[in-house]
DNA sequence: CTAGGGTTAG
C-alpha cells in the first residue's frame, strides 16, 4: 500500500483524538470494514478521552509497522497514513459517527479535511452525517459550510441543518432554510417539521408556528407523535394551552414525551394542579414518570411553594426507585427551598452523590431567599475549596444572598473576586452592590457606585437605589433615582407606588398626589395583591378586600378577634404607607384585610396547634403586616412562614428571621 | 443520514 501524506498535521501525540488501539497479542485478522464496525460499537463511556480507547484487535507486529505510536496506542488515521488500513468511505463514516456521539468537534474537523484530502467522493449520505457532526459539536458555521459545498443536496441535508439551528437556539437561521428547501421541490418529512416546531416555540408570537402547522396538515406528518409533541410544546410555549391538549388529545399515539411535554407546558404556568392531575392521568394510562416528568412536577411545586403535594410527589419518586440524578435533585432542592422548607433544601442537597453547578446555584439561591448570609458564604468558599468553577450565576446568588443578611464587606469582596474567575459583572451583578450599600444605608456610596459602573445603568440598577431610599427615607436621593427609573421603564407600575409611598412618608402629599395622577394618566395599575395557604392538598388563596371565601365570615371573626389581642400586646397599625389619601380610621381599616392577614386568620382558623403556617404572597409584604405577623406569632405561640416575591420571613415568638431587613 | 419533553438568578 502506498503510504499518503496527512494535509493536516497529525493530533498531538499525548492526547489521541481518535479510536486508540490496544496492543495485545492475537493474529491481525481486522479489515477496514471490521475495524469501521469496532469503532462504531465501541462503548459509550463518561470519561472523554478515555472512552476514544476502542477495544480494536491488532497484532503487535502490524502496530510496529505503523511507527506512530503514543504512549497510549495509535491514532487510527495513523494507521491509514502507514499504509496499515486501507481508507475506505466506511472507515471515514464510522469516524464521524463517533466524534459525533462524542462531541468531538477537533477530531471530526481532522478526520474531515482527511477525507477531502484523499481521493474518496463520498455519497450523499456521508455528507448529510458530517453536516450531522458539526451541529452536534456545535459549530454552525462549518455545518452550513460544509452544506454549501458538498456536491448536491437532498430533504436531509436540508432538514439536519434546520435541526441544527433549531437545537442551537437559533430558531430565525432554522426557519429561513425552509422556503427554500420547499421551493427545490424538497418534500419535508416529519423530522423536519419536529425541528420546525421547536425553532418556533422559541419565539413570543404564535404566528409563524400556526402557518406552518397548516403546511404540516397538508403533508399529512401532524399526527406522529414526534411532530405532535413537538407541536402540543410549542403551543404550550406560547401560552396556548387549549390548542396544546387538544393536539394531545388527537395524537396516534401517546408517549413519555407527550405526557411530559403536555405536564411541562402546565407546570410553566405555574398550573401545579393540572400539572399534578396529568401526573396521575398518565401512570393510568401506563406510563411511568420520568426524570423529565417528576422535574416539571417539582418546578410547578416550587412556583405556588406547595410543600405538602411536593412531599407526596418526592416520596412517589423514592417508592418508584428512581435513581436521584443532579437535574432532578436540583428541582427537589428548589421545591423544598421555595416551599419554606430550608431544612429538607439542605437534607436534598447533602444527600446529592453528584452535584453540578446549578445544585450549588440553587442552594445558595435557598439561602439568599431565608437571609442565610453566613451559611451561604462557607457554602461558596466550600465550593471554591473543592475546586467547582463559579458561574455568573453562582457570584449573583451570593451576591444576593449577602445582600439579603446585611454581610457588606463580604459582598464587596466577592464582586471583586469575580475577575480573579476571568467573569465580567453584568448588570445584575452591578444591581446586587447597589442594593447591598443602600439597605447598609450608604446611599451616597451607592449612588457613586452607580456612577462610576463601567456598562449602562438600567431600570433595575436605578430601582434598587429608588428602594433603598423608601427603606431609609430619603426623599431627594429617591425622587432623582426614580425619575431615571421612569425613563428607562416608564410602564412598570412598581417603582411608581415606592416613590409615593417615599413622598406620603415625607408627607409631601402634593408631591404624592402628582405621582398618583400620573399613574392614572398613564393607565398604569398595582398588581392586585393575593397570598394563598396550603392546607390538606389544596390551595386557598386570598385577595386583599375579597369576600368570595365561603367561610369568610368565621375567618373575619378570627381576625377581629387576633387583632384585639396583638393591639393589647403592643400593636400599633402603621398606617404610612397606605396608598390612600384617607384619615386615620379609614387607612386602618385598609389595611386589616390585606391577603396575608386573611389568609393567616383562615390558617389559623383551620390548622392544628403546632403546626408551621406558611403563607405565599405574589408581591412584597408591607411594613404594617409584618410587623402584625410578628405580634400574632408571639401572641399565638405560632411558627409563621411567609413567603413574598423577594424572600422568606420566618415568624418566631415576636420576631422575624430577616431582623426588620428585607 | 435527519426529530419531540426537565433545573438555578433578576
Amino acid at each position: 500500500m502506498k503510504k499518503q501524506k496527512l494535509f493536516l498535521s497529525p493530533p498531538t501525540l499525548s492526547s489521541p483524538l481518535l479510536t486508540i488501539l490496544r496492543l495485545i497479542s492475537s493474529p491481525f485478522t481486522t479489515t477496514s470494514t471490521a475495524i469501521a464496525a469496532a469503532i462504531a460499537n465501541s462503548e459509550r463511556s463518561e470519561d472523554d478521552e478515555a472512552s476514544l480507547s476502542s477495544p480494536l484487535v491488532i497484532a503487535e507486529n502490524d502496530l510496529l509497522r505503523a511507527s506512530h505510536k503514543t504512549q497510549h496506542g495509535l491514532h487510527v488515521l495513523d494507521l491509514v497514513d502507514a499504509g496499515a488500513l486501507e481508507p475506505t468511505s466506511v472507515i471515514y463514516s464510522s469516524i464521524i459517527k463517533r466524534c459525533t456521539q462524542l462531541q468531538k468537534l477537533k477530531a471530526g474537523k481532522i478526520v474531515h479535511a482527511h477525507f477531502l484530502n484523499s481521493r474518496l467522493k463520498g455519497d450523499v449520505f456521508f455528507h448529510n452525517s458530517i453536516i450531522n457532526m458539526y451541529c452536534k459539536c456545535g459549530s454552525l458555521e462549518d455545518a452550513h459550510k460544509a452544506f454549501d459545498e458538498m456536491p448536491s443536496r437532498d430533504m436531509v441535508s436540508w432538514t439536519a441543518l434546520i435541526t441544527g439551528y433549531a437545537q442551537s437556539d437559533r430558531p430565525r437561521e432554522a426557519l429561513e432554510l425552509f422556503p427554500r428547501m420547499l421551493r427545490l421541490d424538497l418534500r419535508p418529512n416529519g423530522f423536519t417539521f419536529a425541528s420546525l416546531f421547536k425553532a418556533c416555540g422559541a419565539f413570543s408570537d404564535d404566528e409563524t408556528g400556526k402557518q406552518i402547522h397548516g403546511v404540516c396538515i397538508k403533508y399529512g406528518c401532524d399526527l406522529d407523535v414526534y411532530v405532535g409533541s413537538a407541536l402540543l410544546d410549542m403551543y404550550a410555549r406560547h401560552g396556548n394551552m387549549n390548542e396544546a391538549c387538544l393536539i394531545f388529545e388527537h395524537l396516534d399515539s401517546k408517549n413519555e414525551v407527550s405526557w411530559n411535554a403536555l405536564i411541562a407546558g402546565h407546570a410553566r404556568k405555574e398550573d401545579a394542579e393540572t400539572a399534578l392531575k396529568l401526573f396521575c392521568d398518565m401512570q393510568r394510562n401506563g406510563f411511568g414518570a420520568t426524570h423529565f416528568t417528576y422535574s416539571s412536577i417539582f418546578s410547578a411545586c416550587a412556583g405556588i411553594g406547595a410543600l405538602e403535594q411536593g412531599k407526596w410527589v418526592h416520596a412517589h419518586m423514592v417508592k418508584s426507585g428512581q435513581k436521584l440524578t443532579a437535574f432532578v435533585g436540583n428541582t427537589i432542592l428548589d421545591m423544598y427551598a421555595k416551599s419554606g422548607s430550608i431544612g429538607d433544601a439542605r437534607k436534598v442537597f447533602d444527600r446529592l452523590d453528584k452535584r453540578d453547578i446549578v445544585s450549588w446555584n440553587s442552594m445558595l439561591t435557598a439561602c439568599a431567599h431565608h437571609g442565610l448570609g453566613k451559611e451561604a458564604v462557607s457554602i461558596f468558599e466550600e465550593m471554591r475549596r473543592i475546586g467547582i468553577q463559579p458561574n455568573q450565576i453562582t457570584f449573583l446568588c451570593v451576591l444576593t444572598a449577602c445582600s439579603h443578611g446585611g454581610l457588606l464587606r463580604e459582598g464587596k469582596h466577592y464582586f471583586e473576586m469575580m475577575k480573579k474567575y476571568k467573569l465580567e459583572p453584568e448588570v445584575e451583578h452591578y444591581v446586587t452592590i447597589v442594593d447591598l450599600l443602600g439597605r447598609s444605608g450608604f446611599l451616597d456610596q451607592a449612588r457613586d457606585f452607580i456612577r462610576k459602573m463601567p456598562i449602562e445603568p438600567n431600570a433595575a440598577v436605578w430601582g434598587a437605589l429608588l428602594g433603598a431610599c423608601r427603606m431609609h427615607k430619603n426623599a431627594e436621593l429617591g425622587q432623582y433615582a426614580a425619575e431615571r427609573v421612569f425613563k428607562l421603564d416608564p410602564n412598570d407600575a412598581g417603582p411608581c407606588v415606592l416613590l409615593y409611598n417615599i413622598y406620603a412618608t415625607a408627607g409631601r402629599w402634593n408631591n404624592a398626589a402628582r405621582v398618583r395622577k400620573m399613574m392614572k394618566e398613564r393607565g398604569m395599575k398595582k398588581e392586585p395583591a393575593c397570598s394563598w395557604v396550603e392546607l390538606e392538598n389544596s390551595v386557598h388563596m386570598f385577595v386583599a378586600n375579597d369576600d368570595s371565601h365561603p367561610e369568610i365570615k368565621e375567618i373575619y371573626t378570627m381576625w377581629e378577634h387576633i387583632n384585639g389581642k396583638i393591639k393589647e400586646a403592643g400593636y400599633k397599625p402603621d398606617t404610612e404607607y397606605v396608598f390612600l389619601h384617607a384619615d386615620e380610621q379609614e387607612r386602618e381599616a385598609k389595611l386589616q384585610y390585606h391577603s396575608e392577614k386573611i389568609a393567616l386568620a383562615f390558617a389559623l382558623t383551620k390548622m392544628p396547634r403546632g403546626a408551621t403556617i406558611r403563607i405565599m404572597k405574589n408581591i412584597r409584604m408591607c411594613r404594617d403586616c409584618h410587623s402584625a405577623i410578628k405580634y400574632v406569632s408571639k401572641v399565638m405561640g405560632r411558627e409563621i412562614v411567609v413567603r413574598d416575591t423577594n424572600r422568606f420571613h420566618h415568624f418566631s415568638n415576636g420576631s422575624c428571621s430577616c431582623n426588620d431587613y428585607w
